[in-house]
DNA sequence: AATACGGGGTA
DNA sequence: TACCCAGTATT
């Protein structure tokens, strides 16, 4: 059997950077090492495809060029301006943190990792990709890539996703760090389980580092890293009614299951009866204090969340007396038209707005 | 240790 | 359809 070198040793890191400055893709964060950019780059990037985030990125990157432009900016434009990435938590952490930071970045964002991790939003993998990057501190990530790449590289049979594996994922991939172009060395890392050593019919042929990898002198790409076990889909419906008062449209959404059925105390029972969607629609606004007239319009939309598929029907009232509260995102209560109104609205939630319009009725949930 | 959190891309 | 994606916070 023949010695293989292993991904510590220097030549390692040599044959990644050089694949790594002939193969990147031209990425709109990869301008500069501009914090802020990074910054906003990662965040979106979490469980978000690249392909998805670039013209998110460029968008949001022209509305708040910089962290003082972000921090000025009230909640809801900013959640506004992440219409579509989904995940909003991720916009209202990164507000947050930029009203932390902005006093704090007169000259440049703080590269100190104590002043990063008490961020919001901010868990190892953004400290590491952001200060490695941006200041070139030497600090290790684990992501979906890294995590396929590195499970490769050594054989890591176990699973990597629970709590051992993570250890010595993390381990590993500080382990493995060059002493310098540590920001590079992370993103080249990414980059290959992103271009070469994908989950499926990886190019080992084209692998700048196959020599380094046990998977592959082992012939074992295809069953490393393990497969995670499946998640069970469950389908469920939801009622929701739309609001129509003094011209403007809103959105009354129950909660699908979980803690918001906790706050919104719509009886989940309605759901498997022979109610009809009418009556359950009615109690549903009833229960809130609201009269209104349905006037049944029926619409069914479907609405993906990570373990739910659901269906939702929706009506149109016109809203006659009572005060109201909704529930969206987030566990967010409104308890005014206007803050309703202003918040930003899912995917779904537009594709009726627009078959309302198309059906000639006049929608003005954000005129 | 599990679960919640979205929406888009892909075979 | 089913899985994947530059994760973090909460329970």
């Amino acid at each position: 059997m023949d010695l293989m070198s292993t991904p510590d040793a220097p030549e390692f890191a040599t044959a990644l950077l050089a694949w790594f400055d002939a193969h990147q893709r031209i990425l709109p964060w990869r301008d500069n090492r501009d914090a802020y950019r990074i910054w906003v780059s990662e965040v979106m990037l979490q469980q978000t495809q690249v392909k998805t985030v670039i013209p998110h990125f460029e968008r949001f990157l022209r509305r708040f060029p910089t962290i003082h432009d972000l921090s000025a900016a009230d909640e809801q434009t900013v959640l506004r301006e992440w219409e579509g990435l989904g995940y909003y938590r991720r916009a209202k952490h990164l507000h947050q943190a930029a009203k932390q930071l902005a006093p704090l970045s007169t000259n440049g964002l703080p590269s100190d990792p104590k002043t990063w991790e008490e961020l919001p939003g901010v868990g190892r993998y953004i400290l590491g990709a952001v200060l490695s990057q941006a200041f070139d501190l030497r600090l290790p990530i684990v992501e979906a890539n890294t995590i396929r790449v590195l499970s490769r590289l050594f054989a890591y049979r176990d699973d990597p996703r629970d709590t051992t594996g993570k250890k010595w994922l993390w381990q590993t991939a500080e382990r493995i760090l060059p002493t310098a172009r540590i920001g590079d060395f992370n993103q080249a890392l990414m980059e290959l389980g992103a271009l070469v050593c994908t989950p499926d019919a990886p190019a080992c042929s084209k692998c700048p580092v196959a020599s380094f990898c046990a998977a592959n002198h082992l012939g074992e790409q295809a069953s490393i890293p393990m497969a995670p076990t499946a998640t069970v889909i469950e389908s469920v419906r939801e009622v929701a009614v739309i609001l129509r008062r003094a011209g403007r449209m809103l959105l009354v959404q129950r909660p699908k299951t979980g803690r918001w059925a906790d706050m919104w105390e719509f009886p989940r029972t309605v759901l498997t009866t022979d109610e009809s969607n009418d009556q359950a629609a009615g109690r549903l606004l009833t229960e809130q204090g609201i009269t209104a007239k349905l006037d049944c319009q029926f619409h069914e939309l479907r609405h993906g969340v990570t373990r739910y598929r659901i269906q939702l029907a929706a009506w149109l009232a016109d809203h006659e007396a009572g005060e109201f509260a909704a529930i969206g995102y987030q566990n967010q209560v409104w308890t005014s038209l206007e803050e309703l109104a202003n918040y930003p609205v899912s995917v779904p939630q537009r594709q009726l707005i627009q078959r309302l319009r198309s059906d000639g009725r006049s929608v003005s949930l954000f005129d």
